[in-house]
DNA sequence: TTGAAAATGAAAACCGTTTTCAAATTCGGA
DNA sequence: TCCGAATTTGAAAACGGTTTTCATTTTCAA
């Protein structure tokens, strides 16, 4: 993880932070994040970890998730600049996958002809319910 | 609009909101209601406003979307509970449209069969820009 | 008309997030 | 190595949208 402008200095805490990060596989919070490493027995305080996370995000590491409920969470993310992508999104788990086919560019394409919607392949969000939680129930 | 078990009476103010939500085509915030509701004259609380609006999304009426940077807004919703559906929304003026199409009942299958994942197709949102914003800008 | 149930709304509580600001830290250059 | 300007930190306060509280008012069936 490379810093932006914003991340000049480095520091003992953004280390903890970012390694940690980096780490997650599934959506988290900030609080997560923070109870982590207090159980871990660093020492920081919350303001750092929501300054961090934003600079995270604001350099497309991090995708920023708002539930109904209006729970924050985080997603860690690959870099998918690519066409013909989407997100499925496990409203069970929380869990993100990536997923690309050739479907998801058919239909921008038909949704810019037919609809005059010119899509964000970034922000393709399919909710559903993911192989793991169909079969846990 | 009908109530439901937690609309057991009628009085002046869940008609002057449930009115006024019905006349919206596009997205509004609680404080919305509020403020034109005031400005007609009208003269209620912004809780009771809270109240009908949770009930109202609660019955399907409304959906909730709640943006990346934590603002609530709500959409008043048609009845579509068929299949090859899906929501485009413009990020730009927050208008969603409904579009049904094939294509979107052919990458739900697709995802299900090749991806594992089974897609709530009330759930299906494309995130883009939409006509009348393209042509404005 | 009456009264039990439901709804209202002002004020307080709540809670996640942001701002403030004094103190501590970083790191390039002397 | 030491200095010092720029940056970062974090406790506490502020903030803002939403929910809860609770005394009062309203509804409507009997």
């Amino acid at each position: 993880m490379h810093y932006n402008k914003y991340m000049t200095y480095n520091t003992r805490q953004k280390n903890s932070i970012t390694e940690l990060i980096s780490e997650q596989s599934q959506e988290f919070s900030v609080k997560d994040i923070y109870n982590e490493l207090i159980r871990r027995g660093e020492d920081l305080g919350l303001t750092t970890i929501y300054r961090v996370v934003d600079e995270l995000t604001e350099a497309g590491k991090l995708r920023k998730n708002v539930s109904a409920d209006g729970a924050v969470r985080y997603q860690y993310l690959a870099d998918c600049n690519h066409l013909g992508h989407c997100y499925l999104k496990c409203q069970h788990c929380g869990r993100l996958k990536h997923a690309d086919c050739h479907l998801v560019r058919q239909l921008t394409d038909h949704v810019r002809d037919e609809h005059g919607f010119q899509a964000d392949e970034k922000q393709i969000i399919i909710n559903g319910t993911c192989e793991r939680c169909i079969n846990e129930n």
